[in-house]
DNA sequence: GTGAAAGCGCTAACAA
DNA sequence: TTGTTAGCGCTTTCAC
């Protein structure tokens, strides 16, 4: 049933050794053999066995990747980009969802560490020393997260605040509200430091909101607080909070844009469905994936790199609006727009909601 | 740095073998010296090889999870179940994405038939004949599709049909649109079926629509068609459907439900995040993932069981409605339901949209 | 450029 | 109950 390289060496007559030389080594052995051995083994379905080849070469050709919450509309792009990365490297990809358990990350990752080759911490919650302990027993890549000297993918959150402020600020906004995420994300902290920075030179006033759970549950919670706080704007710590928010308002009839606009953060396929469509700064994850497996794979072909690897993709701020029918979504990068469209993010009105109390 | 089976051994003055079984099979090793070689084991950290192990048992302790589309919400879920389940049996879950295209498919089950112990094909679009192949090439379990014996997890869609027709009816509509899916489908075909054996019994007429991409686009692409149709309900092929054209409707000013009910099917996050929350067709996806692994564990264990392993999951109608502005859900289950507060699905109303010539 | 031989770490026969 | 032996399929010295 099993084919392996002694069926194949018998097939092309020739040894073992110039079998796995041939699919493996090229260069090493003689033009003529190669092609009658890579043809024989064609021919015989021949696929070499994962396992043996990992026994000797501590090599498995499997790519862990360890995220919080496969349910985050957020992961499944970045899982589609990695995995595709992967695939194009010959390399799978063992899932493993937390289940938004810190404690369980760095279990996973001991449990992980024998059966692949790298391992990519997406938005670990782990803490410092965890994570430097999962860095010495695998080859680590984290993502959304910087830590130490290890290999990151990260985005360009200052920017990012920047341009929602900036967008925000042209439509006339002048006090924004924040709600922000579990305080000891590192994503919250860059996001809240980055909209701190940007408001000064927009001349906008920044109300920080609560800490909230970065779920959609958690941007209903944030309604009360948001409303009480007397902004014409609130950004959400994700595109989640975003749509709990929205929700929370319409649910209290609070016209959104037309009292209180919205701005998320993730481009989730879900803000696009919602009515009316939201705005929201999208973050390239398929690139980011890709940008995870190159880095590793990378770093496996030479571990010995030790200048701190990273990168920093940029982001671009998704201005949607409904229109005839149609939703449509313009991007700006950085500049403010000036649609006046009905849409999640526009000019205060003369509707607009002011402090109550 | 890596410690192995004679490490264990020598530390605990015993042989390999014993080792080995002391671990694997621990009713084969006396008590006493099973604790010791297990106190070595833990304290030296030790972990078997799983390449060398499998090497030799012919076991990978990997599972293969096959789908089309990891950024479909439908399938998150349900790869949750898979994991948590997998894991709890100490497998590890290696997942692969087609990206929609049928024909990659039978390609990835060739690729990972090596390398994992069975394969969980979710939603399969292949052939007939594909899928034999794929059964013949590993332990292929099928989720959401039947064919030959292959052994699979379904819903019980004719019954979740009946489920969404009767409500429906209950609610005064005698004219419902369905709006297809793909006709290779599976899915499809059952859906279709199920609605057509459910409205007579419900004196209810059923106009089937198109068949459109079971996205959010396809949604958008058959808000036309649904307002020609004269239905004053209509059930999407999916939840995503359904948000598309509850998105499509709400562009073109009509109102949901209050001139057209919308039924999605799936219970996919997003469906309660919209406004007014969708009323859905519950499918237990976490519960069909555990019980994909169950039954591919326990095939894995008894190879030779012939009988046509199956288990079909009921569904459950979940009827959403925004009140006092907290979004909740209740559940009926195949009876219908008399809410008659603001839904994506109520009584026909005299604002009721008729067709146009 | 090619073959023979050794061995990766483990488990399964077979003895004892 | 335990140890000894052999070998899973592959790659990789080391000769030639």
């Amino acid at each position: 049933m099993a084919v392996n390289v002694r069926d194949v060496a018998k097939a092309a007559g020739v040894s073992a050794s110039t079998v796995s030389r041939a699919l493996s080594l090229p260069d090493m052995v003689d033009p003529v053999t190669r092609e009658r051995v890579r043809q024989m083994a064609a021919h015989l379905g021949y696929q070499p066995n994962r396992a043996a080849r990992g026994l000797i070469t501590g090599r498995t050709g499997n790519i862990g990747l360890i995220l919080p919450d496969l349910a985050n509309p957020f992961f499944p792009s970045l899982v589609k980009g990695i995995q595709k990365q992967a695939h194009e490297s010959d390399y799978s990809v063992l899932v493993a969802d937390t289940d938004e358990d810190p404690a369980a990350e760095i279990g996973l990752v001991r449990a992980l560490a024998k059966q692949v080759d790298g391992i990519i911490l997406c938005s670990p919650r782990m803490s410092p020393p965890e994570l430097r302990e999962a860095a010495a027993v695998a080859q680590v890549i984290l993502v959304n997260r910087r830590s130490g000297s290890i290999p990151a993918i990260l985005v360009d959150s200052a920017d990012g605040m920047r341009q929602i402020v900036e967008h925000l600020s042209g439509l006339g906004h002048r006090r924004v509200g924040f709600v922000a995420g579990p305080r000891s994300s590192w994503s919250n902290g860059q996001r809240v430091r980055g909209l701190r920075a940007a408001v000064g030179p927009a001349q906008v006033e920044l109300v920080e909101l609560g800490s909230f759970a970065p779920t959609f549950d958690g941007g209903l919670s944030a309604v009360e607080a948001t409303l009480l706080s007397g902004v014409t704007a609130v950004v959400g710590y994700n595109d989640l909070v975003a749509l709990g928010l929205c929700s929370g308002l319409a649910a209290r009839g609070v016209s959104v844009p037309g009292e209180l606009s919205v701005v998320g953060i993730d481009d989730i396929p879900t803000a696009a469905m919602v009515q009316p469509a939201m705005t929201t700064l999208s973050i390239p994850k398929d690139r980011a994936g890709r940008a995870a497996i190159d880095l590793l794979l990378q770093l496996l072909g030479d571990p010995g790199c030790r200048t701190p690897a990273r990168r920093e993709l940029p982001t671009q701020l998704v201005v949607r609006h409904t229109t005839a029918g149609v939703t449509s979504s313009t991007t700006t990068s950085g500049t403010s727009s000036t649609s006046s469209t009905p849409s999640t993010a526009t000019r205060p009105s003369g509707r607009r909601r002011t402090p109550r109390r």
